[in-house]
DNA sequence: TTTTGTGCAAATCGTTTGCACGGAG
DNA sequence: CTCCGTGCAAACGATTTGCACAAAA
C-alpha cells in the first residue's frame, strides 16, 4: 500500500493542522488558502498531493458523501456525516445506528460485502432558521 | 420548479431508454455513446441538458453514491445502491434496512432531517473473483 | 549520492454554457 | 411569431501531472 519514507514536512503538518482547525469540512481550495496564510510559498499542487498523500496514510480521511469537490476530516475514527442540503454544510454525527444494520447490509446482496456509508442529510440550523424566516416573509421560493 | 412546457422529444426517449438498458449505471458519456448508435446526431452536450432536464422532472434518478462522474439510474423508487471498490460497479439493492434505522437518524443530530443515504460498499462478484484468482497466483499487489 | 518533496505551469477530465439555427405549436 | 430543443465549440472548475530544482537522508 504505502511505500517509501513519509517525512512529516512543514507543508504537511500546515495542511493537517489546518484541516483539523477548521470548522465544516474544508474543500481541498480552502485548506489551501489557509495554509497560505501561515506558508505563502506553498503551492496548491502540494496541497493536492498533500491531502491525498495523507489521507492514504491515515493520517486523514476524505469525505465520500459530497460530490464536485474533494473535502477532508482531521477525524479518522468511524462517524458519519450529515450533509445541509442547501449550503452544502457537513458536520460529524456522534453516535452510530444499531449494530443491526450492518447485519441487514452483510447479507442484502451478492456483493463481497466491506461495509456500508451513511449519509444524513437535512438542513442546518442555520439553513432551517433561514428558510423559516423566508416562509415568513412571503412564501418565497428558492 | 419546474417550468414551461416538455417535449418528449427522439433524443429524450432515445436517452431514457439507454438508461434503462444499461446493465451498471451508466455515466453520462455512457449514455451518450449508446444513444450515438442510434441518432448518430445527437450531441454530447444534449446528453448531459437532457439527462439532468429528465433527472429534475423525475423520470430519472441520479446517483449520489460515486464521485468523479455523474451516474444515472432509471428506476426512480426508493432503493439503495452497493458501489464496488475496485471497478466502481454500482448495482441496485433489493429490501431496505430495517424502520428502527430512520428512527436513529431523526434524532442524531441538530440539523432537520430530511432523510438520509446509504451505500454498501464491497467488491463485486467479477472482482472478487479475480483477487481470489491473483492471491493464488503468487499474492500479486493491485 | 539517492531519495523524497515542492513550485510552477500546462494538461486533463467531466461538465456547463453562449450562440445561432431548426422545428413544433 | 414565439418557444423549446439542439449542435457545436468554447469556457470552466477541480484536480492531476511533468519537469527541474531544492532539501533531507
Amino acid at each position: 500500500m504505502a511505500r517509501g519514507a513519509f517525512l512529516m514536512t512543514r507543508s504537511r503538518r500546515a495542511i493537517l493542522e489546518e484541516v483539523a482547525r477548521a470548522s465544516s469540512h474544508p474543500t481541498a481550495d480552502q485548506v489551501f488558502r489557509a495554509v497560505r496564510r501561515r506558508l505563502p510559498s506553498v503551492s496548491l499542487g502540494t496541497v493536492y498531493r498533500n491531502l491525498g498523500a495523507l489521507a492514504n496514510r491515515g493520517h486523514l480521511r476524505e469525505l465520500t458523501e459530497v460530490k464536485g469537490q474533494r473535502r477532508f476530516d482531521a477525524t479518522c475514527a468511524e462517524h458519519c456525516h450529515v450533509v445541509c442540503t442547501r449550503c452544502g454544510r457537513v458536520d460529524d454525527v456522534r453516535g452510530r445506528p444499531s449494530g443491526a444494520l450492518l447485519g441487514w447490509v452483510r447479507g442484502a446482496c451478492d456483493y463481497e460485502i466491506q461495509g456500508y456509508r451513511l449519509a444524513l442529510v437535512g438542513l442546518c440550523p442555520a439553513c432551517a432558521r433561514r428558510r423559516r424566516g423566508a416562509a415568513k416573509n412571503g412564501r418565497r421560493r428558492r
